[in-house]
DNA sequence: CGCTTGCTTGGAGTGCACTCTAGGTAAGTA
DNA sequence: TACTTACCTAGAGTGCACTCCAAGCAAGCG
């Protein structure tokens, strides 16, 4: 496989997007909506209007998905996005971004750590006597 | 102070909602929902029929601040305060709960770390070459 | 041919947890 | 007296992130 071939691959037209539910988990409902609010770029279509999704598609949703489950809203995504698709120079701001982000999980994961010590006391409680709420 | 004054103290009405809203952070309006839909006991009422709150409210306050920073739904809290209603004999239950939730934010905390690496990795990325997404 | 399956669209609907509105009462201050 | 502040109610509205609906098209199967 040539070098320019391998550089493209991951473009190539493969998925539906039953298919692309399946890798993802995310419903056909979701992948469209991710399409119109501008988190996914347009993907090919098939001679018959069906979305044909790429690898490359795949790796992207893949990320958002990290992004989405540390908590980042769907606003902050569609940043990020944004600076993707404005390309070359936008590398600072894109780290910028996600070195912020990271700074809150690890607030959040902080808070429910503290969080967590109350809960546990409070079943210590229910453990060792009755009258507790 | 005899032992049953002491055992009531903390059932003598004194808040305004105004100073729970200090104590608490929650608003005003939250106060009155929770009331509403049963996360808050009736609080006693001043003769003009505004709610003045005791420090057993603050203290119920606090907890159910500690199941929603664990992100229980309110659903599940709702659960909880029906039980401690109910009285003597849903202790069991009430711990129960309470131990199935704990488990649960164990999980949340360990996806959220797991996220947190595939973030520091994409950081390092943007740290060494700039040619990523 | 009829039926199912999988996809298409724009726009409406859902569930959660608040959050606010409108219209009112009562107390305190200039 | 006029005004401000704090509180009251029932019920409507908000923002988020989906989630679903209706109506339609194309392919494959018995």
């Amino acid at each position: 496989m040539s070098e320019a071939t391998a550089m493209t691959a991951e473009l190539v037209p493969r998925y539906t997007i039953g298919e692309v539910v399946e890798r993802t988990g995310l419903s056909a409902h979701t992948l469209r909506w991710y399409e119109r609010i501008g988190l996914l770029d347009h993907p090919a279509r098939s001679h018959h209007g069906q979305r044909r999704f790429c690898d490359a598609d795949l790796g992207w949703l893949a990320f958002l998905g990290n992004l989405r489950a540390t908590g980042m809203p769907v606003a902050g995504m569609l940043r990020y996005a944004e600076l993707v698709r404005a390309g070359a120079g936008t590398e600072a701001e894109r780290r910028e971004l996600l070195v912020e982000h990271r700074e809150e999980v690890l607030a959040r994961i902080r808070d429910l750590q503290a969080n967590l010590l109350v809960l546990d006391y409070k079943i210590d409680l229910y453990g060792e006597r009755q009258d507790c709420t």
